[in-house]
DNA sequence: ACATACTTTAGAATAATTATAAAGTAGTTA
DNA sequence: TAACTACTTTATAATTATTCTAAAGTATGT
């Protein structure tokens, strides 16, 4: 087992607040995800990619998607779908927007959208959450 | 070839408008799609499955794949993703919002949601459109 | 160290979608 | 209408994203 230095405790304990052991595998990726300044969006295969082409010993897709689902699962990350059908996740896991730009994802502060009207809920129903996509296209 | 009666006209033109020939296979799709009160939702595996089970002789997955293409294309549908990465397809081509309850879609009219506020497009970027997914769950 | 439980991983399996290429059909020409 | 050509349909293979499985590896408690 791994000596682990007092620095992994957050990312550590995303982990285990997600129902998983910090194993060696896990903390990295927890690391690569969290141990950052700014928020990100990637997709599976982009972490998997990245990550692994570092390293001597890889670590499986399984693992990759194991560990994001739990964290997803647990509320680390947030999950939406891109254009092509494929997952995306955001470590920005506050209520926010996006731009979408020709498959390039780019945060939107809450505050900067604000509803005059919204429909109420059918009946028997009540609003989990609203997100809005604003697609881009180049101008002119 | 078929005896195209004139009822069929405005099948006909949605198909030859997204560059089809209007084949039977075709036209029966475009008829199913377009010949009815409401507008609805549907993934290719559900329009293939409702349109083929009173069939005898089936039409052919890529046959439904490349007719909704084609009528996407050309602006006759509209396609978003569904929350399981699937593509979903929207005879209503107007534009509009909706609510996600439960992988069941429901629309909701343009003018039900109004902004009070809307961020600017990045530079030389502008704003293709808005869409706003309203996601419910039961009440209590 | 032993036993037990959890983890990792390669590879198989699924599901949605796209590509291929042969056989069928329609449109045009002679 | 026969022949020619272009477009279509379809079965089937291939791809991609994702999930499952089962065996081998690792950690934890005694
Ligand atoms: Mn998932
Ligand atoms: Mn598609
Ligand atoms: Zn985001
Ligand atoms: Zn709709």
């Amino acid at each position: 087992m791994t000596k682990m230095n007092n620095k992994n405790k957050i990312f550590i304990d995303k982990l285990r607040s997600s129902g998983l052991r910090p194993t060696n595998q896990r903390v990295e990726i927890s690391k690569f995800l969290f141990n950052r300044k700014k928020t990100f969006h990637f997709t599976v295969e982009e972490l998997k990619s990245s990550m692994n082409l570092k390293r001597q010993k890889k670590i499986s897709t399984a693992t990759f998607y194991n560990t994001v689902h739990a964290l997803k699962s647990a509320g680390h990350l947030k999950e939406f779908s891109l254009e092509n059908n494929t997952s995306c996740y955001d470590t920005n896991i506050t209520s926010h927007h996006h731009f979408f730009d020709n498959g390039k994802v780019i945060d939107i502060k809450s505050d900067k959208i604000t509803f005059q009207k919204l429909p109420e809920a059918p009946k028997g129903k009540k609003i989990k959450n609203v997100e809005v996509v604003i697609r881009l296209e180049n101008n002119n």
